[in-house]
DNA sequence: GCCAACGTTGGC
DNA sequence: GCCAACGTTGGC
């Protein structure tokens, strides 16, 4: 089992957002970088874990737990031309662009924030601790998933979040 | 809103 | 294949 750290915006995806959806998996759709692409569809596999990262807001930090339910296939919002993801190169004998399903596992009783990972000694090869790093997509070692999970309190920790 | 750090595009 | 111009990301 692999681990990841994925980013999303939460003014257009959050950890709610996936939390209220009804069965708690989304695709997770959008992805126009090649370099992201590549890992969606070569190296994100079923039951890998993935962090739920907020960016672009006050204070961007990771939010949660997801995991993959299923592997990459093509990402249709590419050839929608309503989607904001449009992509008229995208075709159907070459999508182009991939994505995975994610479900939501868990939400921290806090953010673990960017802050936090900047400061902590052994996060440091983290592409989340470099500056100008605009991966969506991060693979996270075993030793980084283990630290960063021992930022939340151990009782806490377990706490998921059932739908209303 | 600023701007650094990228990634992408396209002319040549 | 180079690289300048442009677009995007995302912290601050």
């Amino acid at each position: 089992m692999n681990y990841w750290l994925f980013k999303s915006e939460p003014e257009t995806f959050s950890i709610d957002h996936l939390m209220q959806t009804p069965k708690q998996t989304e695709p997770w759709d959008g992805i126009r970088n090649y370099q992201v692409r590549n890992l969606l569809r070569d190296q994100i596999q079923l039951g890998d874990q993935a962090f739920f990262y907020h960016s672009n807001c006050t204070p961007p930090g990771i939010v949660g737990i997801m995991e993959i339910v299923k592997t990459a296939y093509p990402d249709l919002s590419a050839r929608n031309p309503a989607s904001a993801y449009y992509d008229p190169k995208a075709t159907s004998d070459n999508p182009r662009w991939y994505t995975v399903d994610v479900h939501f596992l868990k939400k921290f009783p806090r953010i673990i924030t960017l802050q936090e990972i900047k400061q902590h000694p052994a996060l440091q090869n983290m592409p989340l601790a470099r500056k100008g790093n605009r991966l969506s997509i991060t693979p996270i070692t075993q030793e980084e998933w283990q630290i960063l999970l021992t930022r939340i309190p151990d009782k806490l920790n377990a706490i998921s979040v059932m739908p209303a």
